[in-house]
DNA sequence: GTGGTCTAGACCACT
DNA sequence: GTGGTCTAGACCACC
C-alpha cells in the first residue's frame, strides 16, 4: 500500500493524522467557511488511504464542529466562525503546553523558554 | 522488541533517541561534569537495548564533546561547561525553531506567537 | 417506493401508520364531523400510496367507528363526538402507557416520573 | 444473517441501538461502577453483530463518558456516578420531550398531557 | 487474551 | 454521485 501524497506518519493512527490535516487547511484558510469539501471517495483517494479511514477523520472533524455534511449534497467547512477560530487557539495551546514541556525537559523554566525565544525572534527579525 | 523503562520511539533510529536522553541527563545535571558513566553493558541493559546500538550513542554524544572515554577507566561527563551550556542552547534552539514553525503552519507569525506565549505564561502564572 | 408528503417509515404496516395519519386528522379537528373525506384514489395519491392500501386503512378507520361510508356519496367523519374524543382517549393512553413503560425501562417508576415530567412542565412554563 | 437475543430494529442504525441498549443496563445500574464489561468480541457475539459495529457502539459510550477503556485489561463502566445520574436525567429529559410531542399531535397541551397522565397514574394506583 | 486500527468491498437512501 | 452503515477479515501493541 502506497502512503504518499500526504506522507503520513506511522506512530499516531493515520485517522487522527488525517484530522490534523484537514484541521489545518480549514484553520489557515486554505478551504473557506461554507466551502463544499471532495467526496469522501475523493479525499481518500489523494491520501491514499481507505474511504472507511477518511469517513472516520471526517466524523471527527464533524464533531468538532469544524465541518458539517449535507447526507446528499456533499460535506461543508462551518460557516460559524467562533468554532475555526476557536479551534485555532486551541490548537496553539497545545503547542505551546508542548513546546514549554520539552523547554522545561532541557532545564529551562517557562520564564526562561519566554526569554529564549523572545530573544530567538529578535535577533533573526522575524 | 521491548519498550521499557526509557520508551523508545519506534520511527526515529534507536540511537539517536538515546543520544537525546543521555543529552538530557547531562544538560539538566542529572550527571554532573567529571561523573563517571555506567558502562556500555549497563547502560545498554538499563534501556534494554542491545550494547551495540548504546556504543554508537556514545560514540555521538563523545563526537559532541559531551563525555570522553579514558580508555582504561570508562567514560565521563565533559568538565567543560561551554560545552555543555552550548549543547542545551542549540537544543533550545533547535525546539524554538520547531514550535515557531509548526505555529507558523497554523497561521501564526514568529511575533503572533511570541504573543501568544507570554499571554500564556502570565496566565497561568507559571 | 417513493417517501414524500407523509414521510412514511419502514418498519410498521403501512396501512396502519396511514390509519394513525388519519386518526389524527379526525382527531385535531382538521377534518370536522361531518366532512366529506376525499375519494380513496385521491387519497391515495396525497399520499403516495397504493390505492389497496389506503383502502385497507379506511376500512380500519370505519371499523373504529371514526368515519362511515355512503356507498354512492363517498365517505364522511363520523358526527358521533363520543367516537371521536374516545378515540382520542385510547391514543393518549396509549401514549402514556409506552411512556411510562420507556421511564421504567430506565429506572422511573410512575410516581418519578409523573415528577419528572411535571417539573419539566413547570421549568419550561409549558 | 441473523439478528436474535438482542432484536434489533432495523430503521435507526444497529450501533445507535447497542449505545442505548449498553446505555441502559449502565444506568439501571445492571452494570456497576467500575464493573468489567465482556470484550468487544464477547458483546458482538452476543448481539449478534460484527465486532467492529460493537467497537463503534462502545467508542460512542467512552465519548459520553459512560465507560473507559484499559487498552490491554478490557473496558470498564465509569466510577463517575456523575455521568452516569446525568445520562439518565438526559435520556428522561428525550423520553419527556417526545412524549409531549406525541400528546400535542393528537391535540393535548401540556398542561393537559401532565393532568392526563396524572389521572391514569392515581387511576391505576401505580 | 485485550482494545484499536485499517482495508476491502458491499448496500442503502436520498437527489 | 453523495454520505452513512455494516461485514469480514486482518494486523498491531500490550500484558
Amino acid at each position: 500500500m502506497m502512503r504518499l501524497a500526504w506522507e503520513l506518519n506511522g506512530d499516531t493512527p493515520i485517522y487522527l493524522q488525517l484530522v490534523e490535516r484537514l484541521r489545518q487547511t480549514i484553520i489557515t484558510g486554505q478551504y473557506l467557511p461554507g466551502d463544499k469539501l471532495p467526496s469522501v471517495r475523493e479525499l481518500a483517494s489523494i491520501a491514499a488511504v481507505n474511504p472507511n479511514t477518511m469517513q472516520k477523520a471526517l466524523s471527527e472533524l464533524e464533531r468538532l464542529g469544524l465541518v458539517y455534511s449535507n447526507r446528499t449534497s456533499g460535506r461543508f467547512v462551518t460557516e460559524d466562525l467562533n468554532v475555526i477560530t476557536h479551534s485555532k487557539h486551541s490548537i496553539a495551546e497545545e503547542e505551546i503546553s508542548r513546546f514549554l514541556s520539552r523547554m522545561s525537559a532541557i532545564g529551562y523554566e517557562p520564564q526562561e523558554s519566554l526569554e529564549q525565544i523572545n530573544y530567538y525572534v529578535k535577533e533573526r527579525q522575524l
